[in-house]
Order: C-alpha cells, then structure tokens, then sequence
DNA sequence: AACCCGGGGAC
DNA sequence: GTCCCAGGGTT
C-alpha cells in the first residue's frame, strides 16, 4: 500500500486514482457553496482586482492583505493608473507587506500590459506566465478565477490537500511532487467550475485541511475519499523539509532629531528591503563613545544622545537585533547620503520596513520634543 | 536545486 | 520558541 502511494508522488497518478479524485470535486464544490469566506475580489471578480488580490496574497495571509487591497484599488483603479504611478506611491502602498519586489514587478507587468496587449490584463494561462511576478500559480488563479479557463491553481493550501488526498509521502518542497500533485489537480478540475474549485481547493486548505497536527477532518466533506484519513496519517502529511537556521545581525540604529524632522537614508535598489527608507544604521553594537566620534565624523553636534530600548526584528533568514540611540541636534546640517525628512513628509510619503517599528512608533513624540526645544531657545 | 526576498498570526 | 502563509525570480 504505501510502496503503490509512493510510487503516485513520484510519478503520474494512476487512471484509477484519477477517476477516484474526480469523483471529490462534486462534494468539495458543494461544501464550498455553503463555506466560502466573502472577500473583497470574490464579490466583484474582474481581472485587475483579481491580479491585484493574488499578487498580495502570495505568502501572505488574507487578514493581512485586506486593508492593503482596499486602499491600492481606491489609489489605482486600474491598469493604466498602475502603468503611471510613482515607484515612491507603489512602495508606500506596500508599506509593510513584504516582498516588495512584488509591486515593482506589479508594475512593470502594467507597463507591458499597455504597450503590448491594448491596456487589457492577457487572458491566456501562457499569455499571463509571461508577465513578471506572475507564475505558475497565479497565472492558474488569474485565468481561472477571472476568465474561467480550466486551469488549476496549486498554492500552498490546495498543495497540502492534494498530499492528503493522495497520502503523498514526497517532500511537497521537491518539484517532481509538486508537478505530481499539479497533474492530480488538472486531473481533478471540473472544466466548467475552474475559478471555484481552485477557490474550494484554497478555502478547504485553510479552514479544514490545516497545517500539521491540527487537520479537522471532522468537517472534511471528502475525508471518505481521503487516502491520508483512510490510513490515519494526516495529522504527519506532507512531510515538510526543514529549514534552515536564522542568522543573527547586530545593528546600532541612530534616531537623529532635530527642528521636527528625522534624518532617513534610501537602502539600496537591490537587495532586501530594496529601496525603502530607513534611519542611519551600521552594523554591530556601537558604544556611546562610538555614536559620537561617528556623528562628530558627519559633522554633527549633538544637544543629547539618548540610548533607546533594544528592538529586535525576526525576518525568515535572519534576525536584526538594534541598539538604538536618539540623537537631538539644534542644527539639521546635511549629511551624505541621507536625507532630513518633517515628521509628517515620514508618515505620508516615505516607506519604512516594519523592522523599524520599534523606532517609528515613538517618532513623532521625539520630533515634537525638538520643536519645543526650538522654541525655548 | 538552492537561495533570496517580509511580515505577522496562530500555536 | 515554531510553523507557514492564494509564490516568484535568480543563479
């Protein structure tokens, strides 16, 4: 029994195995009728609002992409909005997403929907492929979900359900399994219902099929037909590669205030967290003695250098551990590289990491105290 | 195939 | 603390 299951995920699912997951694809439609969460892209489905909703959700989950969706779509209803728009509106629309790769590609995908296919979003699977930030899987949603072609879409939910369904020993992370278990979608896809059985699949994922040892196969409509439930192993499937250790990063972080502004630097346009706003920072812990040669070196004469609580930021393959120091100056004098930006300029225009949280919570407190000081001198 | 790229919620 | 999320691009 297991060698005949291992062998499905190492190869193409057997005739029969396909027959016994078409006939699921009735029964996890129906449930999806009755269970379907209402969002925002599903109650007005049209293919910019659903490319948008995709390009969001990817590794990110709905709860935190709602306000995002709600807010960029106001902004820039449609494509050709998107074509124009700043590079600075797009980051700060994403302020806190993550992966902000995904606008700039969001964009440059618009730009080549203008020129190239008359301002409309492609509706071909192929066609879309080809755009960037648009891969196999959301080239699967955006063409099945907004122009209804057969085409599955296996994200990390459906992913784990398949590898249920078929009690999937390989290691989902390993593509052979991953086109084993695309192929078992296809297989299973009801050409008519391709949007919402993608969607069932998604649905079915995260509210019933959960992660580890948590699957409520209680409310699984199909556990019958559950090759994983049958063998009283879904609790242990898929099997999940391990991952990597983090590594740790020291950061001095420096909170420069003076006149009501706050000093930002522009990171790098490649890279993580590429070409977003942040404050001074260098690597390592640097004492107090250290903070001011440094601020002497850019010619900056400190009224008060004040340390700030420790701030730590987890990131999926390191971690920032900051000292933070808040330095008030009576003089904004420029320095290289770096920028003096009003309190009210940081909160509406420049976008910062949520790595600074720690910082920019407290900034306009801080800034407001140089104003004072301003004016009792 | 392995690595890079964020952030947060659930446990 | 761990896991993992409506993944894609690069090398």
């Amino acid at each position: 029994m297991d060698d005949t299951v291992a062998a499905t995920c190492s190869g193409m699912p057997e005739a029969e195995q396909i027959e016994g997951l078409r006939r699921l694809a009735e029964p996890i439609l129906a449930w999806y009728e009755q269970n379907a969460r209402i969002l925002p892209w599903r109650e007005q489905p049209d293919p910019y609002r659903v490319w948008i909703s995709e390009i969001m959700l990817q590794q990110t989950r709905i709860e935190a992409v709602l306000p995002y969706f709600y807010r960029f779509v106001e902004v820039l209803p449609d494509i050709p909005a998107l074509a124009k728009a700043e590079e600075a509106t797009l980051l700060k629309l994403w302020e806190g997403l993550g992966y902000y790769n995904r606008v700039r590609n969001l964009q440059k995908a618009a730009r080549i929907i203008v020129e190239r296919h008359g301002g409309r979003l492609p509706s071909s699977y192929q066609h879309l492929l080809k755009l960037p930030g648009i891969g196999e899987y959301t080239a699967g949603a955006i063409a099945s979900i907004a122009y209804h072609i057969p085409v599955p879409a296996v994200d990390g939910n459906a992913l784990r359900v398949l590898a249920r369904l078929l009690a999937c020993r390989a290691d989902i992370a390993q593509p052979q399994a991953r086109k084993t278990l695309r192929a078992a979608a296809q297989a299973m896809l009801p050409r008519e219902r391709a949007g919402d059985f993608n969607q069932a699949m998604m649905d079915l994922g995260s509210l019933v099929c959960l992660p580890g040892p948590a699957p409520r196969c209680d409310l699984c409509p199909v556990r019958t037909g559950c090759a994983a439930y049958r063998q009283g192993v879904a609790d242990k499937l898929p099997v999940k590669s391990p991952q990597k250790p983090r590594a740790m990063q020291q950061k001095t972080v420096l909170v420069l205030a003076s006149q009501g502004k706050t000093l930002l630097r522009r990171r790098p346009a490649e890279g993580l967290l590429a070409g977003l706003w942040e404050f001074p920072n260098l690597d390592g812990w640097l004492t107090e003695k250290e903070v001011a040669a440094l601020l002497d070196e850019w010619g900056i004469c400190p009224a008060s250098v004040r340390r700030l609580a420790d701030a730590r930021h987890i990131f999926t393959h390191m971690e920032w551990h900051m000292h933070g120091y808040l330095v008030y100056a009576a003089d904004a004098l420029p320095v290289p590289n770096c920028v003096w930006v009003d309190g009210e300029a940081v909160r509406r225009e420049y976008a910062l990491p949520s790595a600074y949280s720690a910082f920019t919570r407290h900034l306009p407190r801080w800034l407001a105290e140089t104003k004072n000081n301003l004016e009792i001198h």
